[in-house]
DNA sequence: GTCTATATTGTGATAGAC
DNA sequence: GTCTATCACAATATAGAC
């Protein structure tokens, strides 16, 4: 590992960030949109605005960046899940915080479907890892005492005669399939359907609307 | 053009099937593994067992070879969607088939819904051409007049108070989401949910058996 | 830390024998 | 139609000056 150790300020004309922050940003949106396959070091190096030598000097190969992008996408995207599942309050609650959370993120970011999607295709053994990355320590352990409390409010709400059975992992799958596919399918939904960019944020916006109602009305006993 | 014209029939010891043939299929294969960027011509013409030069004859490029496969994917796919969607059955039905249609062929070929949105995120310009390989014609007019029906066929359902409002674009959207993203994401899911191949076969299972209720459920006045 | 120059291998594609 | 041999260039990675 050549990588250099402790951040130290040198006094130098940095344009903006430090170099490898910068790298690493401009490596994201290069694999976001070409794919790791498809992505050139050559075209990371110039959106950086840095020569292509630096980018091994700081990342060493085009795997280890590429590893550091896929767990960075991830840590942006899966604590809040974590987050909002695991947390103290209704069920009904946490249906709609995912729903925002989720369609305003993706809002923003229209691309990390398809790229989070294309690249666990591809990668599977990457998953692991950038599970860890995300949630910063055994992600196995974490995502199964959520599950246990998904599972507890399930089992209360049905008990009270508020809900149909459902098992939490369906549950949650649901959750997000209609939350995170829409933008995956986004080239061809825009074709199918004749949606322009603005079409398709009108979409999602009513999409914003309607979803909660939907996934509640489907828990209905 | 090259392309060999007319498929006659040389008296030769063909393996099995047309060279052309086996060719595709090794490409479909290793371009669903690798992704098209990823995918190398050289293990294509491994898997096809013959040689790399072979795959430049029939195909002149990697470039037409992974559109070919890309279409070819999309033909097995998208005609049964149009097909059901826009058949003489109540809006019911169609729900049911759609789910049992679906969650059959991707329990069967579990790598599809993968490939096909990692192909058209890096690939958004291809996807007119596939949706017109796979519908063979104009897939617009067939979309829309598909949409078109069921558009009609849920105001019916709302008028008779059996059915809330709900734009036939979300509906169909919904309906795909919950079938197609499990698989996508499979590889997370695998993960998070500690599945191996046996459980993710048996979550799909029970996911047949709720889907159809859970949907029908949704739209519940 | 950042650059230029270059080594080295990978990869799509073609030529030409059979 | 199918093969072997090879070309031409693309792409990752490294060496070494500054």
């Amino acid at each position: 590992m050549r990588k250099p150790v402790g951040r130290s300020r040198q006094a130098k004309p940095e344009v903006e960030g430090d170099t490898e922050q910068r790298i690493l940003e401009a490596a994201r949106r290069v694999f976001i949109r070409r794919g790791t396959a498809g992505a050139r070091m050559q075209e990371i190096a110039a959106e950086a605005g840095v020569n292509q030598a630096l980018l091994h000097y700081y990342f060493r190969s085009k795997e280890r960046l590429s590893a550091a992008v896929f767990g960075q996408v991830g840590s942006r995207l899966f604590p809040s899940l974590i987050q909002i599942l695991g947390a103290d309050v209704p069920l009904e609650a946490k249906i709609n915080r995912i729903i925002e959370a989720y369609l305003d993120t993706f809002s923003r970011h229209p691309f990390l479907p398809g790229y989070l999607l294309s690249e666990m295709h591809h990668h599977p053994e990457r998953v692991a890892q950038m599970l860890a990355t995300a949630t910063g320590g055994d992600p196995r352990t974490d995502i199964a005492r959520v599950f246990e409390t998904v599972s507890r409010q399930i089992k209360k709400e049905v008990k009270a005669k508020r809900m149909r059975p459902i098992a939490a992992e369906q549950f949650v799958v649901n959750l997000i399939s209609l939350c995170i596919f829409p933008f995956a399918a986004r080239p061809m939904l825009g074709f199918m359907l004749g949606m322009d960019a603005a079409a398709f944020a009108r979409f999602i916006d009513e999409r914003k609307r309607q979803l909660p109602d939907f996934f509640h009305s489907a828990l209905q006993p």
